[in-house]
DNA sequence: TATATAATCAATCAAACAATTGAATGTAAG
DNA sequence: CTTACATTCAATTGTTTGATTGATTATATA
C-alpha cells in the first residue's frame, strides 16, 4: 500500500470494507447480530456454522469495523457497531434485488408463493396498532423474542405455532414478523395462519428494520 | 449452490454482488462510469489500468448487475445500470468511513490540510444560484464537463486553472466541484485559487451526487 | 490452585481472484 | 474482401480467502 493519491488508499480502505459483506456467511451471522448482542457460541448455533469458523468470521468483520465486542463473563458478545449497519446491508440488499435477476426469481419462487399479498408498511401497521385491532405476533425463538420486540407484541415461535393457536384472538387481524426481509419464519406463520382461518398478514422487514426506523421498542 | 433455504441462496447472491464492490480498481471505475458513460479504452486511460484488466473488471461489474454496456459503432459502451448505484457506493463509503480508523486518517491528512472548511452543500448552492453572486466552476478535464456539468458552471481543468485565473471574476466567490467526495481535483482548485486570492469552496459530493439528488444539470 | 469452559490461534488445503501476456473475436471503414 | 481497431478470451502467475482440524489462551468457578 505505497499510497500515491488519496483516492487509491481510501478506495482499497472501502473495497476492504465492502469485501467484508461479501460472504453469505457473514451477512447471516449480521443478521443475527441485528436482532441484539450475542456471544459466538449463541452465534454459531444459530447460524449453523462451526465455531472456529463463527470466530473467524466475527474477528473478520470486527477488523472492518462492522461489529465490536465487549466481555461479559466467559464469554465474548458481539454486537453491530451501529445501527445504520442495517440500513447498508437493506440498501445493498434492494440494489441488489432490483439488478440480479437470480435473486428476483429465488424470491418468486420460495416467497410469493406462499404469501402473495403485499406485506403491511410499518406506518400501515402503527395505524392500525393505535385502533387496537391487531394483533402484532413475533415468530422468532423465545430466546430471541425475549431480548426485544415489537409493542405490545406476542411471542410465538414458529415451532410452536400449531400448537399455541388458541392465543390467538380468532376475529382479529394478525401481522407477523421474524428476523428481516428475507426471514423465511413470518411467510410460514402467514401461510399456517390463513390455512387455518386467520386473516394474517406479514410486517415488512422484522425488528432490526422496525428499530432502525427509530420506530419505539418494548 | 444447492439451496437449502432461500435466505441461504438469496445471502450467497447478495454477497457476490458485495464482492463486486470488493476491488478498488472497480470503485475506481464506477466513479468514472458516475460521469456518464464511456468507452473501455477512455476508462482504461481515465482509471490507468492495462485495457485487458479493464475489460474484465467491467465485466465483473456487469456480471454482478451494476453496470450495463451498449454498442455504439466499434466501441462498447458502459454505463451504471442505475443511479441508485451513486448512492449505494456513497451510503457504503459513508458507513467505511465513519468505522474505518485508517479512512479518516488518510482524509484528515490530504483533505483537512488543503481546505479547512466545510464544504458548501448542495441546498446552499442552489440558494446562491438564484442570488447569482457565484462562479460554479468545474474543474473536471474538458472531455468529462463536456457530457453533463451543473448549470451555468464554466469548465477550467485544474491542469489549465493557473493559466486560465482571468477569466474568472475576481470578486465573485468560486464554488468549484468535479467527480465526487474523493476527487482531489477540487480540493486541489480551492487551494490554488484561495492562494492568487480568491474567495473560493469545494461543492460537498460531486457531479454524480447532485444528479444523483435529483437536481437539474445543463 | 486446579479444572471446566469460551473463544482464539496456527497450520493446512482447496477454491477464488487479480493481473499479465498474447491470441482471437467481431465490427467498421477502405 | 481486406485491413485496422476495440474488445474479449484463454492460459498463467502469485495472492487471498474460507473451512477444517487440533492446540492454546484466558476467565470463572470449585
Amino acid at each position: 500500500m505505497t499510497d500515491v493519491s488519496p483516492k487509491q488508499a481510501i478506495f482499497e480502505h472501502v473495497a476492504a470494507f465492502a469485501r467484508a459483506l461479501g460472504a453469505p456467511a457473514r451477512l447471516d451471522l449480521l443478521e443475527h447480530l441485528a436482532q441484539g448482542e450475542a456471544s459466538v457460541e449463541t452465534l454459531a448455533t444459530r447460524t449453523m456454522l462451526s465455531i472456529a469458523n463463527t470466530s473467524q468470521h466475527l474477528q473478520t468483520l470486527r477488523r472492518s469495523g462492522l461489529v465490536k465486542t465487549r466481555r461479559d463473563g466467559r464469554h465474548i458478545l458481539y454486537a453491530l457497531s451501529d445501527d445504520a449497519i442495517v440500513g447498508l446491508v437493506d440498501t445493498l440488499s434492494d440494489v441488489a434485488e432490483r439488478h440480479v435477476a437470480e435473486i428476483d426469481r429465488v424470491r418468486r419462487d420460495w416467497f410469493d408463493a406462499r404469501d402473495m399479498m403485499e406485506p403491511v408498511t410499518r406506518e400501515d401497521l402503527i395505524a392500525r396498532m393505535k385502533d387496537g385491532l391487531v394483533t402484532v405476533l413475533d415468530v422468532r425463538p423465545a430466546d430471541e423474542a425475549s431480548i426485544a420486540r415489537l409493542p405490545g407484541a406476542v411471542n410465538i415461535p414458529l415451532a410452536e405455532l400449531e400448537t399455541r393457536l388458541g392465543e390467538l384472538a380468532p376475529d382479529r387481524e394478525i401481522v407477523a414478523y421474524c428476523r428481516g426481509p428475507w426471514c423465511v419464519l413470518a411467510f410460514e406463520a402467514v401461510s399456517k395462519l390463513r390455512e387455518k382461518g386467520f386473516r394474517a398478514r406479514r410486517l415488512e422487514g422484522g425488528l432490526p428494520q422496525w428499530r432502525a426506523a427509530g420506530l419505539p421498542m418494548s
